[in-house]
DNA sequence: CTGAAAGCGCTTACAG
DNA sequence: CTGAAAGCGCTTACAG
């Protein structure tokens, strides 16, 4: 322990009890200001700066906002985590950042009072684990799922609409035969982005294919491999457009087509979700389904300070994307 | 404050003193087995997990490091706060993101013991602030900057170094009107790779021309407005090639270049710095200096704990950047 | 080996 | 309007 003011330092100094100290600073209305005056000179002499630990532990809050993922990596994350700061240092509160695989390192601190809430992108936790969350009365906000519970809310993207438009979109420039790079099963948003394509196919009368769903994982590799052994094992029937489960794996088929001398939109179309913002680098520019991701960010820190403070209960929001039209699909001229 | 468990009510479970709860959860060895195997039991059926807060006013640390910054924008903070948060967490830490722009809010969290040490990306703070920082033994490590001091350490690229090395790169492919696109006057890299560029005109013979000079405030709009305003008003003694200051406004520069209808390299060469992952989603592939992003934040994590521990005085690092080359220099053919 | 007590730095009823 | 005291949840000399 490094040898800081306290309080008792400023009390001495003002010639004041530390409760006086305590109110003043604190802008308690019950000091006579030349006492208060006579504190906050003393506290601004010794450079006084409130231990943050004592007033915690008697208050109960840390004025700390959590944010648990598994990663941070990949064009997603920046803007959310910068989003999700921002908006917290206007609420009055910090962010801590914890990047960790370790459910034991997530319980614990949550559980620890490290934070007063929590916004929560992290495969790991399960159902049950947001039960004990609510159990304990834990303010929580989800971004990675919809949940809705007493203490606990989410904020999540309208997967299910957006994917029935964007397939729709493919189906209105004649694309019938459309294939589905998928991210993980399990995972909300490449769930649903599949479930709004299901949908739109039957609505259009086209029968589900199964040859045509490819396995992106919601990157780049794993979507390049993918259409690279779709290509070349499958030898007839391919499909016309491709439908990737976000945009990294919208950009892996389109490298995989390319290295496979196929051009994008002239042999295959080729469409994304989220509208990160590297897609402005490359070419060409893919057509997408732009989702606001700032907007996520400062909704799930709203909603969870008003939690925190017990204005509200859990609630779901779903945030609408658009389409956004690029250069990556063509209308269908193949019957 | 949520009713949570506390070590009271384990010491009641488990039939003994706080004390010895405490003894037996910290693993210090004087509890007998029999004892603590109740204790370890009754904190496992109430679901026990320590309050950090008591823990902490207690000991004076908080197992947190914070990483202060303006923005974490931009494609180098992404693996940047990664690096930092999991190498931080292999040695115990967890990581505080602080996103600010107020002194105070940074002040007030450093002295007010939120966190064990500091890692500063924050033009903000100068010199006056790092004495008072050292002047508290508040440890520090900054990776925007080179300082050395008894708590405070640094980590940074060489870029004098491969300022002068990129510089020589272009000269040795034949150019030699070679326009700089500087960054901001007073940040580090953007000085010393500035400097480096002056050394090696001079040592080549070559003297510097204020015309060459650009504004590219390391930022893909600004140099691409800073090429087009020159090459639009300034008619001839044009340059054959752009170093400019990091990737973005290297990239700005293609843009701008693009935009006149200029190829690159065949009408100019462009080079940046960094090495930046999006780097290989743009066309064409850019000849750049690659840093070493990961090694500084995992190297500044690393002895930002021995600092903690007072395990070393403070240190300034250097990390080598190696050259890698692309396809957006070329040999200069004009005289 | 175990526990009562002091104390970390603060806030807040309560008394004066 | 001010201050003595209790207490937030923990750890750690110290006594037994």
């Amino acid at each position: 322990m490094k040898n800081r003011v306290t309080i008792h330092d400023v009390a001495k100094e003002a010639g004041v009890s530390i409760a006086t100290v305590s109110k003043a600073l604190n802008d308690i209305n019950v000091v006579k200001p030349a006492t208060k005056a006579r504190v906050l000179e003393a506290a601004k002499r010794l450079h006084y700066v409130p231990n943050v630990m004592g007033k915690q532990l008697k208050s109960g809050e840390t004025k700390m906002l959590g944010f648990y993922t598994n990663t941070i990596s990949g064009p997603y994350f920046s803007p959310l985590v910068e989003a999700i700061a921002k908006e917290a240092e206007k609420l009055g509160y910090g962010v801590n950042v914890f990047i960790t695989s370790d459910k034991q390192v997530i319980i614990n601190s949550i559980m620890g009072n490290v934070v007063d809430g929590i916004i929560g992108f992290e495969d790991l936790i399960d159902e049950q684990d947001i039960a004990a969350i609510e159990h304990e009365q834990i303010s929580a906000v989800f971004i990675d799922r919809k949940t809705t519970r007493k203490t606990v809310g989410s904020v999540v993207f309208d997967s299910f609409t957006t994917g029935e438009k964007a397939t729709n979109y493919l189906l209105s420039q004649g694309h019938k035969r459309i294939a589905f790079v998928s991210g993980f099963q399990g995972v909300y948003d490449s769930d649903e982005r599949f479930a709004g394509y299901c949908k739109a196919l039957k609505l259009a009368g086209i029968p589900l294919e199964k040859e045509l769903l490819l396995e992106g994982k919601f990157e780049e590799k794993a979507a390049f491999q993918a259409v690279e052994n779709f290509l070349t094992q499958q030898k007839n029937n391919w499909p016309t457009a491709f439908l990737a489960g976000n945009d990294l794996s919208a950009i892996g088929i389109v490298k995989g087509l390319k290295a496979l001398n196929y051009k994008v939109p002239q042999d295959f179309s080729v469409m994304g979700f989220d509208g990160i913002d590297l897609l402005e680098y490359f070419e060409p520019k893919l057509t997408t389904i732009k989702n606001p991701i700032e907007e996520q960010g400062r909704l799930a820190v709203h909603h969870l300070v008003d939690l925190i403070d017990n204005k509200t209960q859990g609630k779901s929001f779903e945030l609408k994307g658009r389409l956004v039209e690029g250069k990556s699909v063509k209308k269908c001229e193949r019957k």
